[in-house]
DNA sequence: CTGAAAGCGCTAACAT
DNA sequence: ATGTTAGCGCTTTCAG
């Protein structure tokens, strides 16, 4: 890598004039600063980072972390972070939690040592589960700024983008009903996590407001288990149900495909809408009825966020929540 | 953050008494070691890790650069890197070319400025297509070395790792062929990719190499249209078809789905093999029988070879071609 | 055994 | 308009 020094000699002048000339300072005269940038552009000359970082006390790095990247929806969250960031300039680290706080908090701790100026995480699915967010707290001490997405805590005090998992699910259950579906069941195999409780709550409250007679019928998926098998279990010792809620990302998917192999015709027998994405909704046929999270914006909202935050444009005594707004798209199944 | 000054300010030493106690240099007295490793970890003392780049003139960060995150394969393969990186006190910094040349050169250009230390990549489609690989040799001339998976190049010279494209086909049409299917067609979304044609060639060496007597029967799909339309017109206009291999992720799981749409039985009256990763492979009844491209292994292989070579720990005249094995894993449909 | 000093590459306050 | 110097946080050589 060519450095300032380097310039500098080539050209025999002090290493701050090539500074200043880089950086288009009025100080330098029109000729040095020609001559400079000429020779810069030669040498294909760009700043060593870590020198700009130390000197500056910030990285220009963003750190991610999220639960699972083989969730889809994270995909997507993590491009539209990637997209953001790499228009205003940042880099971003990713690591991965796995779903686990041990790894969360290994993630957090390492990247605080100046690695990153802030964070853009959704919570670990364990981490809801033992209910324990010190970590993110001490992250905060430090001065260093953490957006949550998807996964929130309530209590934590951080900036927050989040879809209105409530509201979208009784829209869909709602869809349902409208369309005089008489016996909806809700399958879920998320229901540890906050966001997959919000569904459930939508989904119970849209039979409630509705003249909607029969009980709510819940299957929570476990995940040690075939789901296809539990899916069936579903579908054969409720004959009558006529229409489906699926609040993860393959349940709905998974739920036409096994009712289709029982006979049931979709949508004719059985409607169906889930929260996945197009890809894997175009892997049944009929295509799955989803709602659309607009993952990718959550990633660029969160980055937006933070960056503002960073750059001091935001109150520091008020965090804001935002909320992306949820279609449902058509694709056959309801 | 709490830095060395800091701690030798209040224990009244000098900065570098500091920095060698901590180091474990044999320079310092026991008693003084003491005291000092004793208030860095009352502090939570982490070094500055720009400080340290700055200084040792490396990174301990790879970058990692991915063609198409929503694509499960490289999903895991990340998982893998991070797994792996952060095994060996590697930071990974991620950047997504979504399949352009453009972002690729890009990312390339922006971390060679002293953010990282190499790079793990897949190369994106629209560089395999226009053939122009001349960033990588520049990264390359920079002494940043560069592992390249999957998604290799024959004539650049780097560390590799792929697994046996050709091989893992032949053999899946070969068990396709054992069980007496007697036309088996190949679905591809990916012929534009060298993987792709690998799968293709391989298709059609088992046909040669058996005593098959059908033509090859190919689809290549269009990604501009309806991938379901496309499946089942080829179905429909080849009723003898008993059998499918598919060549990319998605395209054996919706060919189950669409023949079955057709009344078609699977496996009885259609075997299908894909190169699908199990949580695809599940979105069908029956589910799909898959080769499992180890795409986690993939990554840690990667990992390891870079580090390796930053470690000068591998010949620097030679470069590796690293095979990971395949399987098939029996899901049902086949 | 401990400390002073130089230097990684850069910026910026302060001379000249 | 240009140069000198100090310093970001750290390691390491060299003195003491």
């Amino acid at each position: 890598m060519i450095t300032l020094k380097d310039l500098a000699q080539k050209l025999g002048v002090s290493v701050s004039t090539v500074s200043k000339a880089l950086n288009d300072s009025s100080e330098i005269s029109e000729g040095t600063a020609q001559r400079i940038k000429a020779l810069a552009k030669y040498y294909n000359y760009q700043p060593n980072r870590m020198a700009l970082s130390l000197k500056k006390n910030q990285t220009k790095t963003i750190g991610v972390i999220i639960p699972n990247i083989l969730n889809r929806f994270f995909a997507k969250v993590l491009f539209g972070i990637q997209e953001e960031a790499t228009k205003l300039g940042y880099n971003i680290i990713v690591c991965l939690s796995n779903e686990s706080i041990e790894k969360e908090k290994e993630s957090l701790q390492l990247l605080s040592n100046g690695s990153v100026d802030g964070f853009i995480l959704a919570i670990s699915e364990e981490t809801q589960l033992v209910s324990e967010f010190d970590h993110f707290q001490e992250t905060q001490k430090k001065d260093i700024p953490i957006v949550m997405f998807d996964r929130v805590q309530e209590n934590i005090e951080c900036d927050k983008v989040i879809i209105d998992d409530q509201e979208a699910t009784l829209k869909a259950t709602k869809a349902l009903i409208d369309k005089h579906r008489k016996k909806i069941a809700f399958i879920s195999n998320i229901d540890n996590l906050n966001v997959g409780k919000l569904r459930e709550t939508g989904y119970r409250k849209a039979l409630q407001l509705s003249n909607y007679t029969e009980a709510p019928l819940i299957l929570k998926i476990d995940g040690n288990k075939d789901a296809q098998v539990q899916i069936k279990g579903l579908l054969k010792d409720n004959s009558s149900i006529d229409g489906i809620i699926a609040a993860d990302n393959v349940s709905g998917t998974m739920a036409i495909n096994v009712a289709i192999q029982l006979g049931i015709k979709i949508p004719d027998h059985l409607s169906v809408i889930g929260f996945a994405d197009q890809a894997i909704s175009n892997l049944s046929v009929p295509k799955l009825t989803s709602i659309n999270q607009n993952a990718e914006e959550i990633g660029k909202t969160s980055v937006n966020l933070l960056v503002n935050r960073l750059k001091n444009k935001l109150d520091p005594d008020h965090f804001s929540t935002n909320i992306i707004a949820t279609q449902i798209i058509n694709n056959g199944s309801d």
